[in-house]
DNA sequence: AATTTCATGCAATGCAATTGCATTGTTTCA
DNA sequence: TGAAACAATGCAATTGCATTGCATGAAATT
C-alpha cells in the first residue's frame, strides 16, 4: 500500500468517525465534503467548495452542508458579502445548539473569512424591553497575511 | 391654505434643507423618499419603501437610496435576513465616512430592524496582525413591543 | 424479495441586487 | 434664447445566489 493510499484511508477514518459522532450516515459524498472542509484554514463558500473538490454536484454539496449544519458539524457564516460561507465547528456542537458565538473576520484584501474562535462576543447593553437570542459580529479589515 | 398643505410644505422644507446640507439636488423623487424615511421608526427595505410610498419606480427609489448612502444621508443595514434595510443617519455623516458604528437589532417576532444608536460596539481583541476597519453587529431576539 | 426510507443528480424556480439603455428634465453657456 | 452637455428617471433585462421539485438509484428494514 502506498503512502498516499494509507493517508487517504486514515483521513477517511477520521472523517467517518466525526460523521458518526454527529449521527450522520457517512456516505461517499459526505466523507469527501468533510475531508475537504478539514483541509481549510478559512471559511469556504459553496462555489469554492464545488470548484475545489473532485467533480461533484453542486446541489448535493449544498444539501450535504445543510445536513452538516443541522447536525452541528459545521456552522453557516454570514460575513456580509452576500454569499454564505461554511466552517467546521470546533467545539462539540450538537443538533439545534451551536455554541460558536465567536467573531468572524473578513479580509477586505484577500477576501478570506476567518473564524476568530478565541474572540468571544462581549455583552451588549440593550434598551429596556429588548431580549436577545443570537448575535452575529463581523469585523472587516486586513488579516495578518495581508499586512506584511 | 389648509393645515394639511401647510404641514406638507413644512416637511418638504425640512427634507429640502437636509438634502442640500448633504449636497444632494432636491428633486421631487428624492424629497418624497426622504420624507417617507423621516416617518419611519425602524429600518426599511426597498420593497416596503416601494409599497408604502406613492406609486414610484422601484429602480429610481433604489438609486435614490444609493445616492443618499454615498452622500451620508442614510446607511445600509445588513441584518442577516438577506434583504437590505435602510435607515437615516442620525449623526452628521458625510460622504465616504459613516460614523454609525452602532448595534442593529432584528426582532424575530415582528421582523423589524432597529438602529440601537446608543448601543455602541465595544472593542474587540483581535489576533496579532489583524487590523480592523469596519464592523457589523446584529443582535436578534424580541423587541420591547413583542414582549408584553 | 418486497417495501420503505434515504441520498443523489438534474432541472426549474424564486428573489433581490444590479446594470443597460432610451427618454425626459435641467443646467450651462455661446 | 436656443443648442449642447449633463443629470435624473423609467422600463427591461441580467446576474448571482439560495432553495425547491421531481425522478432515479442506493441502502436499510420487514
Ligand atoms: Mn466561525
Ligand atoms: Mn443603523
Ligand atoms: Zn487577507
Ligand atoms: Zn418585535
Amino acid at each position: 500500500m502506498s503512502g498516499h493510499e494509507k493517508s487517504r484511508l486514515l483521513s477517511s477514518a477520521v472523517a467517518d468517525q466525526r460523521l458518526l459522532q454527529h449521527k450522520v450516515k457517512p456516505t461517499a459524498m459526505r466523507v469527501l465534503v468533510l475531508e475537504y472542509l478539514l483541509t481549510q484554514q478559512t471559511a469556504i463558500s459553496l462555489n469554492d467548495l464545488e470548484k475545489g473538490m473532485q467533480p461533484a454536484d453542486r446541489i448535493t454539496i449544498y444539501r450535504t452542508l445543510k445536513t452538516f449544519e443541522q447536525k452541528g458539524l459545521v456552522h453557516l457564516i454570514d460575513d456580509g458579502t452576500g454569499v454564505h460561507k461554511y466552517a467546521l465547528c470546533d467545539d462539540a456542537c450538537g443538533p439545534a445548539e451551536h455554541h460558536d458565538l465567536h467573531v468572524h473576520f473578513y479580509c477586505n484584501n484577500c477576501k478570506e473569512t476567518y473564524c476568530l474562535s478565541d474572540s468571544k462576543i462581549p455583552e451588549i447593553a440593550l434598551p429596556d424591553g429588548f431580549g436577545f437570542n443570537e448575535m452575529n459580529l463581523v469585523v472587516k479589515g486586513h488579516c495578518d497575511k495581508c499586512r506584511s
